[in-house]
DNA sequence: TCCAGGATTGGCCTTAGGGCCAACTACGGC
DNA sequence: GCCGTAGTTGGCCCTAAGGCCAATCCTGGA
């Protein structure tokens, strides 16, 4: 399988269902961390590593939709299926607006859950390769002199360089040089490529 | 209102109800056109007329979540807001899953309703707006030789005329015409403005 | 006060892209 | 057998882009 090995973060605060799912995730090739409540889940929690989150609606303190509005407001992807004994569809329908990979009822069919969890770390792999190129991209830009990013926009525009110097109220001589200089530190070699880039 | 005199289809079988939220939608500035079933509704549809339905998921003969099957299995992006008084979780997950916008319990409150009406359409317009882009391209793509084509791509990965020359196997001078007659048919001046518009 | 980085400009030369005119070849239809 | 479309190629010329070397000018800091 693909995802083996891949972290299924697992929050109940039921024993008996923590084992279980536990068990299930773990027979399927996962390596499962379970937490019993939100709080601890969340002050342990590091975004950096892959994996998705397998989440029980109903918890003591902060409940199943907190952990996501926490995780969401902190502009972290983690992907979560939310698995529930009690919850109603304003519950579901309101999860899944957020974001939710999936919404389960208890009993959870394992196949049902295993399912979702290769979706959801589908998931979170697109959302780290995405984010990788944003970062990439972001710290090339940010070694751009302020003249440099100016440039850049006009470029990616399909500008002439003649007519940047206008717009930027110098000569062409000069564009050709930070022209060079941002090509050289946005590591491209031709303007198919810049607007590929930061497009 | 931005979208007074957009249409609104409603597809419920309760005529009390299709009364009801028809004047309540009237009101709010929607032009609103109802049907008693699935089968009324998808017959007298014209996914090329602007708008978002507002659907009852249980229906005699196809029920809601059938005709979210049928307009999505054809393509048409129609955004449904779904409306119920007996349903289940697993079943709204399963519609919004398969794209609807939001999932109403009833009685419904006016103002979720508006609200998800707004978004709706909000929707569609992006939807609407993103097609017509498509088709623009498409019909641009459609009146390229094939040898244009093949152009077009080398081009837009940023290639030399040259080199471009030297993989299909022929001179510069002839990539050039054929480059040239491409940049025109797609009614592009600039390498960026075609990266971007194929992209 | 002197230095580094950023912005600027000039000259020179090469490569790349594109417009215009002309011409030839191949193929499918009428 | 003639015609239109598609694909090809050549010549000529001009503009655009880019590399290399050199040289100011200014400003925030060490």
């Amino acid at each position: 399988m693909a995802d083996e090995g891949s972290i299924v973060y697992l929050v109940d605060d039921d024993e008996r269902i923590r084992m279980s799912l536990t068990r299930l995730l773990s027979t399927a090739g996962y390596v499962v961390r379970s937490y019993a409540s939100a709080e601890d889940f969340l002050s342990h929690h590091d975004p950096a590593i892959p994996g998705c989150a397998v989440v029980d609606l109903s918890l003591p303190g902060m409940d199943g939709l907190g952990i996501q509005q926490t995780l969401v407001s902190s502009q972290v992807k983690r992907p979560i299926i939310f698995v529930t004994g009690y919850g109603d569809i304003p519950t579901s329908v309101r999860a899944m607006k957020a974001g939710a990979v999936d919404f389960l009822t208890k009993p959870v069919e394992a196949s049902a859950l295993l399912s979702a969890v290769v979706h959801a770390l589908d998931r979170d792999v697109e959302t780290r390769r995405e984010g990788e190129r944003k970062q990439t991209v972001e710290k090339r830009l940010a070694i751009l002199t302020p003249r440099e990013r100016q440039v850049l926009a006009h470029v990616a525009a399909g500008r002439l360089n003649k007519q940047i110097a206008g717009d930027l109220g110098t000569v062409e001589k000069t564009i050709k040089v930070h022209r060079a200089r941002m090509m050289r530190k946005m590591e491209v070699r031709t303007v198919a490529d810049l607007v590929r880039l930061v497009t």
